[in-house]
DNA sequence: TTTCATGTTCGTCGAACATCGAACATGGTG
DNA sequence: CACCATGTTCGATGTTCGACGAACATGAAA
């Protein structure tokens, strides 16, 4: 599997991170990892298929919000540091918010 | 024309919030409302069709943003202050990081 | 090497979305 | 009343989205 790539943050535009929050399997993703750890993607559970799974995982990617990183045959997906610095307090408020992870 | 509808704020989502500023002409909309005053419909000058944005001001309304009021010909909207009961400080970081308004 | 585990990519589907123009409704104005 | 201004609603069009399973790629384990 080849690192799959990112983009440069400055790049990254507001309305893309808040389309990608606004739906729930993503945002209950990123609340799992609001604790600022790394998760492989076999770890969320969550009602959706794999490959399902593996598209929400590129689109909250694609928005700055997370990293991958390929380690043997798992991936490792972490909150993305740098979006802090593009939109200061964005996330930290979204996730006050948000409801606790989904379960299930 | 009749008042239109808004839903009571507790039935508003969090997703539906995100998911109704992830779109350019919308937080622009709302950026320029920001100021708290209200306006009409024709006072924003925007690159869309009538319709359309009648569409998006539907969209905010319906995600608990902003109200409208209907007097005489003319709809004033404003932004909806019991967002913030329900969402607090959501807005005020979005708009903190959002662009200047769009015009023309 | 064969097998298994972990993800990604691809093709497809129906639903939802953004946009437009046309038609309509409503209320002032002349 | 006829006319104009302001929005809304409707229908059509094309795009994007979320979901799935199948197929594929990769690396570890037996």
């Amino acid at each position: 599997m080849r690192q799959p790539d990112h983009p440069a943050i400055d790049t990254v535009q507001l309305t893309e991170v808040l389309a990608a929050l606004a739906d729930p399997v993503r945002l209950s993703l990123v609340a799992t990892l609001a604790d600022g750890g790394a998760r492989t993607c076999g770890e969320f559970d969550l009602p959706v298929a794999k490959s399902t799974l593996s598209h929400h995982m590129k689109v909250l990617r694609e928005a700055g919000i997370l990293t991958s990183r390929v380690e043997g045959t798992r991936c490792f997906v972490a909150l993305r540091p740098e979006l802090e610095d593009r939109f200061p307090g964005l996330l930290g408020r979204i996730l006050a918010l948000a409801a606790p992870p989904l379960t299930g």
